[in-house]
DNA sequence: TAGAAAATCAGCCTTAAGACTTAGAAAGCA
DNA sequence: TGCTTTCTAAGTCTTAAGGCTGATTTTCTA
C-alpha cells in the first residue's frame, strides 16, 4: 500500500468544502493537508503544504482558479478542477494552464475519489462532454490572428455598445479609422458583424 | 424550547448537500427530514415530509427552484433560496414564486443555521445587496415594460450575434417582423442597438 | 362579449455599418 | 538603409438596421 495521497481543496464555498471533507476523509487513502477560499490562498497553502493533488474551484473572489492552476500546476502537484458549468471560456484556458482533471459539480462522491486516486497516478480524469470538446477544440486550428493594442481597445469600447461615432470621440480619431479598425478585428476574429464582436469581447473579459 | 425545525435540503450537487448536513446535523433544533437532488423530487417530499423549512437551490437539471418553489411555498413551508449567484433574473421571479429568505452559497454555515432558525420564527433572511435591490426593484416603477416571450426569444438570438434574416429563419417568421420585435426589444429595454441589446442579454443569462 | 395585448407583416425613409481600395506618416527592425 | 507593421484616413459602394405608421389576426382577460 502507498503512502496517503496529500489532499488540498480550494473552494469559497464553506458547505461545498465541507461537503467535501466529510467524504474525503471517510478514506483510508486521502489526507486533506488543506483548505483555501480563494486563489491567493490556493497559491501559498500550495508552496507550504505541498500536496499532491488540488480541487479546485474556478470562480472564486479575488484571484480565480485560472491564474491560481497557472501559479501552481507542476509534475508534482495535479490540479482537478471542479466546478459548475461546462464552458468553453473556462474550461481550455485552465486546461492550458496546466489542470490535470476537470470535473463537474454534479460529480458524486465516488466519481470524485476515484479522480483524485487516478490524479495521484497520473491518470487525468475528464467529464462527459469534456473529451469530446477538448478534441474539436485542437482540431480547431488557431487561425487566431493576434490583435494589435489600438484594436485591442476599439474591440473594448464595441463590446461596451459604443457606436463608431462614439469610440472616434472616445479615441480622438476620425470615424473612418474607426471602421478600418473594426473591418481588421471582424477579420482577424472572423465575425460577421460588431454585435459578434462585442459578444466575444463581453466573453473573453476583454472589456 | 420549541420542538425541532424540520428541515429538507435541494440541491443537485452531493457535495453540497453533504456539507449542510454536516454541519445542520450538528444543530440540536434542527433536524434534517429529507433531501432532494431536483425540482420534482422536492415538490414530492415536501408533500410527504411537511418540512417547516426548506433550503432550495436554484439551478438544477428538470424541474427548476423557482417552478419548485411555486409549487411548494406556503405558510407552512417557508423556503430559503441558497444559490450561487445574485442574479435579477433568478431574484425577482423566485421571490414573486414565494420564496421567503434569499442566501449566497457564499454563506457561512453560522449564517445559514441563523436564516432557518429565523424562517422558523416567521422572519425572513436577505444577504448583502439582496435587499437593496428588492427596494430598487420596488421603487423602479415598471418604466422596465416587461419582454413578451416571443420578444425574449429573439433577444436570445441576438444575444447569439445572430442578424434579422438569421432571426426570422430561425423562428419562420418574416424579416419585417423580427424588425417590429427588435424596435420593441430596444424601446422597452432603452438601449440603442442590437449590440447593446446582445450586450445586456448576455450580462443578463438571456441567451 | 367587448377590449386589450400579442404576434404577424408592409411600406417608407434615414443612417450606421462594413467591404474594398488606396495611401501617407511614424515606429521598429534586420 | 530598406522592409514591415501600425495607425491614421479618404472615397465609394452596398446593405443591414432601425424608426415610424398602419393594419390584420389571434389570444387572453375583465
Amino acid at each position: 500500500m502507498s503512502e496517503s495521497i496529500r489532499l488540498l481543496i480550494v473552494d469559497d464555498h464553506d458547505m461545498v468544502r465541507m461537503g467535501l471533507v466529510t467524504f474525503l476523509s471517510i478514506e483510508d487513502d486521502i489526507e486533506i493537508v488543506g483548505e483555501a477560499s480563494n486563489g491567493l490562498e490556493a497559491v501559498k497553502k500550495a508552496k507550504e503544504l505541498k500536496p499532491d493533488v488540488i480541487l479546485m474551484d474556478l470562480l472564486m473572489d479575488g484571484m480565480n482558479g485560472i491564474e491560481a492552476t497557472k501559479n501552481i500546476a507542476s509534475d508534482e502537484i495535479k490540479i482537478i478542477v471542479l466546478t459548475s458549468y461546462l464552458d468553453d471560456e473556462m474550461l481550455f484556458p485552465v486546461m492550458e494552464a496546466g489542470a490535470f482533471s476537470y470535473l463537474l459539480k454534479t460529480s458524486s462522491a465516488d466519481e470524485i475519489v476515484d479522480a483524485i486516486r487516478k490524479a495521484k497516478n497520473g491518470m487525468p480524469t475528464f467529464q462527459g462532454q469534456v473529451t469530446q470538446k477538448m478534441f474539436q477544440h485542437m482540431h480547431t486550428k488557431p487561425k487566431h490572428h493576434e490583435l494589435t493594442n489600438r484594436e485591442k481597445e476599439v474591440l473594448a469600447l464595441i463590446g461596451n455598445g459604443k457606436s463608431n461615432k462614439e469610440i472616434s470621440e472616445t479615441l480622438f480619431i476620425g470615424i473612418k479609422t474607426v471602421k478600418t479598425h473594426v473591418s481588421h478585428i471582424l477579420a482577424k476574429l472572423e465575425l460577421d458583424d460588431r454585435t459578434q464582436a462585442a459578444i466575444y469581447a463581453n466573453k473573453n473579459h476583454l472589456t
